[in-house]
DNA sequence: TAGATTGTTAATCGATTAACAATC
DNA sequence: TAGATTGTTAATCGATTAACAATC
C-alpha cells in the first residue's frame, strides 16, 4: 500500500528529525505517542504528521496513535538504516577525527570500515579501532569491498578529486563536509554537504534581526 | 525601499548560498552575472533568485544584470556580517578544534575571541592564536566581553547546561554541534543546530531509493 | 536603436492545514 | 458504548514560476 510514488525533500528531511524524536521518546520509557502530541514536542502540526507518514503506509491505530518502538523501526525501515550501509572516512584531521569518534555510526546501523589519509604519521595507526590506510590505495580496497558511503574531510583543495575518484569507484554516497560543492554526474552518485558556513550565516541573519528588532526607532532609509 | 516585512526561511536559507556562489564568481574575476545565468550554476530560476533579491531591494541594472562585487556586498550585509560578530567557543575537543582551525571566522567578518573547556591539558594553551580558558571562568568573561555567538562543541551531556549558561549570559546565538537539540526561550536567544545525523539519515535514505531504482523487478506487496 | 534583463505583479504549483468518516 | 485518534480527502495557504512593462 506505498504510495511514495514522489516524496518531496521536506518531508524527507522530516523523516529523521522523527527518528530521532522517537528514539529519545523509546529511551524515555515513552510506549505510545499520539501525532497531536509528536507534533507538540517537535514544533509540527498533527496534520503534518499524519499527512508525512501517509506518503509510507499506515502506521498508527484509530484511537490510540502509534507505538514508539515499532514507528520508529518503520521509519528506520524508511530510511534504509536496515540495509547495513559501510563507511570510509577521507582525510583524517581534526574533523574527520572528530567525526570517528563522536559520531555512533555503529549504533545508527552503519558499519565504519576505513579511513584513509596521506599524513606518514596517521597511515597505519587505528582511531577508534579503525584502520588508516594511505589514499594511494583507496582505489584497491575500493575494488575488494563495497562501500556505500564516503565521509569527505579532505582539505577543500582536494575535495574535487577525492569525490570523483570515489565516484569513479563507484560509492554511491558522499557525505561531503569540505565546504566545497562538487560537481558530479547525479545519476551516479548522491552528495550531501555539511555547509557550516552556511549554517552560521543563517544564524547571523536571525542574531541581525533580533538586535535591529530590539531598537526599532531607526527604521527610516539610510 | 525595504520591504522585509516577513522573509520566509526558505528565502533565508538561500541567502548564504548567494553569497558563497558570490564570492567564488568573485574569486573566479566575474564582473557581471544575470539571474539566469546565477540560476544555471546554483540550480535555481532566473524568477527565483529575482523573487528572492526582491525581498530586500533592488541591486541590478535593466539589460545589464548583476555586478557580483556588490550584490555580494549587499547580501553580507543583509546577513549581519558586517556587524563584526564576535565569537566564542565552548568545548576544544576534536570538533571544536576542527572548526577553529578549518573554520576561517575572520575571512567572513566574525572574530573568534576565545575558547572554553575543564580539561587541564588545553586549559592555558592558546589555538590557533586564540586562548583556552578554563569553563568556570565563563560567566566572568561574558561579562567583560560582547560575545554574540557561542560555539557549542561539548560533550552531550553538557548540551543543556553550558546552552543555558551561554543565555543566561546575555548571548544571543547559539551554533549547536552537540546533536542534542537545546530547550531554550525564543525571546531571549537563537539556536542554530549542525544535526550531523539528519544529514546522513537523508544521505542514506537517498541512496537506498537509488538502489530499489536500480532492481525495480521486485516492487510487489511484501 | 534593438537586445537584454531587471523589478514586480499575476498565475500556478505544491505543501500545509482542516475536516471528518472510519474504527480502535 | 463513548472518546480518541487515525487515514485520507478537500480547502487553504505560501512559495515558485511565468509574464511583461520598464529601462538600461
Amino acid at each position: 500500500m506505498k504510495r511514495n510514488s514522489k516524496v518531496s525533500t521536506a518531508v524527507i528531511r522530516r523523516l529523521p528529525r522523527y527518528y530521532r524524536q522517537l528514539s529519545e521518546l523509546l529511551e524515555a520509557g515513552t510506549v505510545r505517542i499520539s501525532s497531536s502530541a509528536l507534533g507538540r514536542t517537535m514544533g509540527l502540526t498533527a496534520s503534518q504528521i499524519r499527512q508525512d507518514l501517509f506518503c509510507f503506509g499506515e502506521f498508527g491505530q484509530q484511537g490510540y496513535g502509534y507505538k514508539v518502538e515499532s514507528l520508529r523501526e518503520e521509519i528506520g525501515e524508511i530510511l534504509g538504516l536496515s540495509r547495513g550501509h559501510t563507511v570510509v572516512v577521507l582525510g583524517v584531521g581534526n574533523l574527520g577525527r572528530a567525526i570517528m569518534e563522536n559520531f555512533r555510526f555503529s549504533h545508527n546501523g552503519f558499519t565504519l570500515l576505513a579511513a584513509f589519509d596521506v599524513s606518514e604519521r596517521i597511515v597505519g595507526t587505528e582511531v577508534m579501532g579503525v584502520p588508516v590506510y594511505h589514499a594511494d590505495t583507496l582505489e584497491t580496497y575500493l575494488a575488494a569491498h563495497r562501500v556505500d558511503v564516503g565521509v569527505l574531510t579532505v582539505p577543500i583543495s582536494e575535495a574535487q578529486t577525492m569525490g570523483d575518484r570515489l565516484i569513479e569507484a563507484g560509492v554511491p554516497g558522499i557525505w561531503n563536509f569540505t565546504n566545497y560543492e562538487i560537481t558530479y554526474d547525479p545519476a551516479r552518485a548522491v552528495v550531501e554537504s555539511v555547509h557550516f558556513l552556511d549554517s552560521l550565516l543563517a544564524l547571523c541573519y536571525m542574531i541581525s534581526q533580533r538586535e535591529d528588532a530590539a531598537r526599532p526607532e531607526n527604521e527610516a532609509e539610510t
